[in-house]
DNA sequence: TTAAAATATAAACACTGTTTATTAAATTTG
DNA sequence: CAAATTTAATAAACAGTGTTTATATTTTAA
């Protein structure tokens, strides 16, 4: 029976074909301006053949982001290496924010998005970035085992780091740094100065 | 010479129903499921008067902005009352937090849209919310120059608040918190100690 | 070789933002 | 007051969108 196994192949072959040339437009243009016809045209097969593989534009984006995810994790497994808890926090907190200042439009797919969250949904779909949290609330733990920060609750903690890190990389990506009256390289000190201060202060 | 002030004052008022069924519609429907028909349609004109009035959807979008930040400034001299410069600090933080969660789709509007922010543009467009944001580099000068805060630079001051403030408003907005496996009362609570717990750790 | 199943697509549907040519109304001028 | 002119509103069209359906085309099974 290889002929069905053939065929799962060219089936998988065709859906990593489409999410290719999804990604790199959706990095390139960003999601909205990217259609369904634009990437049909770029694989050179009709706008109908994609909906054979992948059922509307947002399945797109999940598979995406799935990827997307795998990348942030990946980065964190390669630059988060020391085995000092606090280092190790300090590591995460500088390649959390560098990967999202390196790959905005990634950033803004991942956690800006607001369309496709569907807030109100169950969702299976959005297990995603779990495991990055995850990476984040085990660092912490470590660290507040060995009562070497500030923090009293884990989740909290969590909560509190990842909203820092989150909103200078967030609003660095969306331009709202604009408001202040400074150029691109002062910000981007100033950004770095932010984190390390934070570190600082939720050292014990 | 009435005649032209009556014509004057008629095209504001037409500019203004239209912007009033524009802000209503982008705040429970959203900006991207607007359409210039709908609003068209809710005023009882064609779609092609809204562009006597107002050049594109992006320039609505503008106005409304402008709008919000007003009520976002507006909130800040409500709230933030107190004469103490820690205190006036600490009451900006949570009314800054509070006012998003009160108002997402407004929130999302000012802050998160990266749309019409065109990154490139020279803009003079986007003056706004320099003026809520000035408020807050006043209101932590206040601080700093009395010793009350462990920053040195009030810039960098600024950006950490106001990154801590966006991070958990726009984490909130954009259903990210659904990451951690907590229900939504829990969040609301972890978010309020955030804030508690940084506003200490700044203190001096 | 023919019948059946799988795959691809052209064409259509109901939308979108925006522009243009046309019509209707209000105002100014003779 | 009537005619000419400016102003305001719109219908229709253009080029695009995500998605569905009915129609080929190709591949597999009998």
């Amino acid at each position: 029976m290889g002929i069905s196994e053939r065929k799962e192949r060219d089936k998988q072959e065709m859906r990593t074909k489409i999410i290719d040339a999804a990604i790199s437009m959706f990095l390139t243009e960003g999601y909205e301006k990217t259609s369904i016809r634009n990437i049909a045209e770029k694989i050179e097969y009709s706008p109908a053949t994609i909906y054979l593989y992948y059922k509307d534009k947002d399945e797109l984006l999940y598979e995406v982001q799935r990827q997307a995810f795998e990348k942030l994790e990946l980065e964190f497994h390669e630059k988060v290496t020391s085995a000092d808890p606090m280092e190790r926090l300090e590591q995460l907190c500088y390649t959390y924010v560098r990967f999202g200042k390196n790959n905005k439009e990634m950033y803004d797919l991942m956690f800006m998005m607001k369309a496709p969250m569907n807030c109100v949904e169950e969702d299976e779909t959005w297990n995603n970035n779990t495991d990055s949290f995850d990476f984040l609330v085990k660092c912490l733990s470590d660290c507040m085992e060995n009562n070497l920060l500030r923090f009293d609750n884990v989740m909290t903690a969590a909560l509190s780091v990842w909203s820092m890190g989150h909103g200078l990389v967030s609003l660095d990506v969306s331009c709202r740094f604009k408001a202040m009256q400074m150029d691109e390289t002062s910000i981007n000190i100033a950004i770095e100065e932010a984190i390390g201060q934070y570190l600082k202060l939720i050292k014990a």
